[in-house]
DNA sequence: GACAACCTGACC
DNA sequence: GGTCAGGTTGTC
């Protein structure tokens, strides 16, 4: 479900409540979810004090202090607070149950694509994923944009969902920003003019700030941290919208496999040459 | 690059 | 019944 601008969403969510929580009790519905093992999950993190939630890309960092928990909450992740007193019934799908001094957080997932892994602070930064990642798309300046992008031959769609590349797009972003800038899905980076790109840039920087004062799009599972939507779906404008007339000139919307994901774009505001 | 895999559910 | 789904990884 959720790129950068839910998983921020979450966060936000969570910080204020959990900071200087302790985690005292865990309770494991869907042990396959966890990394390394049950075992060396509770070891690390029972007991433990929460410092800070950091985020990279759509990767939640808690900080325990000695050990860090990550969390990538995959298609349909969610973590959701809720204090003790108001505990009537778990969320759906419900397959971990954080129990701490603060109150609790139960991680949902329908899917089951997330992951969490608990390890030692020192080693964040041998950590494959952690460590493949691109800048974080959210602040990302416009010289390291350009210098990650600019002359690559790959799909400019490719590239930006790669988050190797710039961590934190999926692909709702990817296509909002894609249409409003004007530019195809499948256009080679390459092809872009440095005023494209530039365009390109200020859009994406724009949407994700909009996405955030919207707390997040709700398109299908996406919850926040207290299990509300959020209601940037509503301002997409391509996104889910096949067929459709497009908003700015009227021609019905194409949906297309680009990159290996669903697409849909403007045939006529994003021409291909 | 294309595709299958990991899962469950909603929609046509 | 078939298709599609806010992600990532591993295989040709």
């Amino acid at each position: 479900m959720p790129e950068l601008p839910e998983v921020e969403t979450i966060r936000r969510d969570l910080r204020p409540s959990l900071l200087a929580a302790r985690l005292e009790d865990l309770e494991v519905r869907l042990p396959k979810l966890l990394r390394p093992g049950v075992q060396d999950f509770r070891e690390r993190l029972l007991g433990a004090k929460l410092r800070d939630i950091r985020r990279r890309g759509k990767l939640l960092i808690f900080d325990f202090g000695k050990n860090l928990m990550l969390v990538h909450l995959g298609l349909t992740g969610a973590l959701i607070y809720r204090q003790k007193e108001t505990g009537d019934g778990y969320p759906p799908h419900t397959h971990l149950i954080f129990s701490f001094d603060q109150g609790w957080v139960f991680y949902a997932d329908l899917r089951q694509f997330g992951w969490l892994e608990a390890l030692p602070a020192d080693r964040l930064k041998d950590h494959p994923f952690y460590s493949s990642l691109g800048p974080d798309a959210l602040g990302l300046s416009w010289e390291t944009f350009q210098r990650r992008l600019a002359g690559r031959r790959r799909q400019i769609k490719a590239l930006l969902l790669d988050q190797k590349v710039i961590a934190g797009l999926g692909n709702i972003y990817t296509d909002e920003a894609l249409f409003r800038a004007g530019v195809h899905p499948r256009r080679s980076a390459a092809s872009l003019s440095e005023e494209e790109l530039r365009r390109l840039y200020e859009v994406l920087q724009e949407i994700l700030e909009r996405a955030l004062v919207l707390r997040g799009s709700s398109v299908r599972n996406y919850v926040d941290g207290q299990g509300e939507e959020g209601r940037f779906q509503e301002e997409h404008l391509v996104y889910g919208r096949k067929g459709k007339p497009c908003p700015r000139c009227g021609t019905p919307l194409v949906y297309e496999v680009v990159a290996a994901r669903g697409t849909t774009y403007c045939p006529h505001c994003q021409p291909l040459a």
